[in-house]
DNA sequence: GTGGTCTAGACCACC
DNA sequence: GTGGTCTAGACCACA
């Protein structure tokens, strides 16, 4: 996997699997792939994997159970929902306004370029 | 100056002085504030606001005459511009375009909140 | 390690890996020293030593990996002898030219004390 | 005029009114232009004009008379001439030949590109 | 362990 | 006055 540079990789770990719940191919319940696992597939130490389940399960969207590895936590997609929203429309969406704004982006264009993404 | 944690303080400053090329309160040939000054002001080190000039300068937005002080740079507003949307559509906009989808958000909701923004 | 006054300090640290790379003592892909190693090793200040690291990755000659230290880049040989070659024949040269010419110094001469220099 | 970044503007200064002596342009006792007729010719401040001509009074390559100005001191031209073969040999020649043997230079070829520079 | 950022304070050369 | 370099020491995030 690519990471990009300006966030820390063990959050941008969290996204991806965060993801995966969202899109409902990690359901309540399900375990998730071992460190070591999640380490070779995504070419990463292991150490930055940990951190990762350290983070989502603080975060109470997966719990572990002792040596049998960690397991997506009970209401895990609206969880991430909610964070995700609320990180969304405090922080993303007033840069992004003012973004738009200083850099004569027009609205409509947005949409344009949304329908392309889309497709 | 109050500045956010999540990212380097001398960037922060970048940005503000960016700020002020694009909404043309600092023009071509204009004399930054001294290092001194700012740092006295944004209530930094000198050291922090020397870094952000450091860093304008090599992208080639200010430059120095020695003893003198800095200035803005030939064509500054436009590179400040090209780097910025660049760097918003590139990075931000898959970004935010993901969000959105991820989230449910309905475009049209959007646009309300655009113009309540603006207002 | 003993610098020079007339230069920065850094700049002086920077030439000193440049050669460990024209030398190939460090090929591409090498770890170099880290940034406390090589202040201490050196008696400078870490910052210092960081200082100079920024300069050359801003040049492509080395390139960070988080949390694991800096290596040499791919190509860096030439590169480095790129820049110095340029900068050789554009500053150095002219000006050693016109100080043979004003200082009357005979070309032969030189090819002398060359051949007892490398001796 | 023109000034390279790297060395401090009125020893470029001192370089430019040594090479008028060297050439013979200005020869012992002669008026040295003042020093505000030279701060506008060379476009620079006045304060860095007078700073070399006070390094070059110390330097016993020029003298001045109260009230009337500097002038080209006894025995100027080999002053000048020794100073500048004294640091040549010992601080240009030893770089040089560094800069040659690593960016493998061949003498001959240096020898071409002086016939050039020379014609 | 690694890099990266920041502060505090000093000293220098230059204009 | 201006920028520029350096030291000392601290603290943080990351692997």
């Amino acid at each position: 996997m690519e990471f990009r540079d300006n966030k820390a990789i063990y959050l941008q770990i969290a996204e991806f699997i965060c993801e995966r719940i969202l899109l409902k191919q990690w359901a309540v319940g399900d375990k998730i792939p071992s460190v070591r696992e999640l380490a070779v597939q995504l070419e990463v130490n292991p150490n930055t994997v940990m951190r990762t389940f350290e983070f989502l399960q603080q975060k109470d969207i997966i719990f572990t159970k002792r040596g049998m590895g960690y397991f997506v936590a009970d209401d895990a997609e609206n969880k991430v929902k909610t964070f995700r929203k609320d990180d969304f429309l405090q922080n993303d969406l007033p840069v992004f306004f003012k973004n738009i704004q200083l850099l004569e982006i027009d609205f409509e264009e947005l949409k344009g370029r949304f329908e392309e993404y889309k497709g």
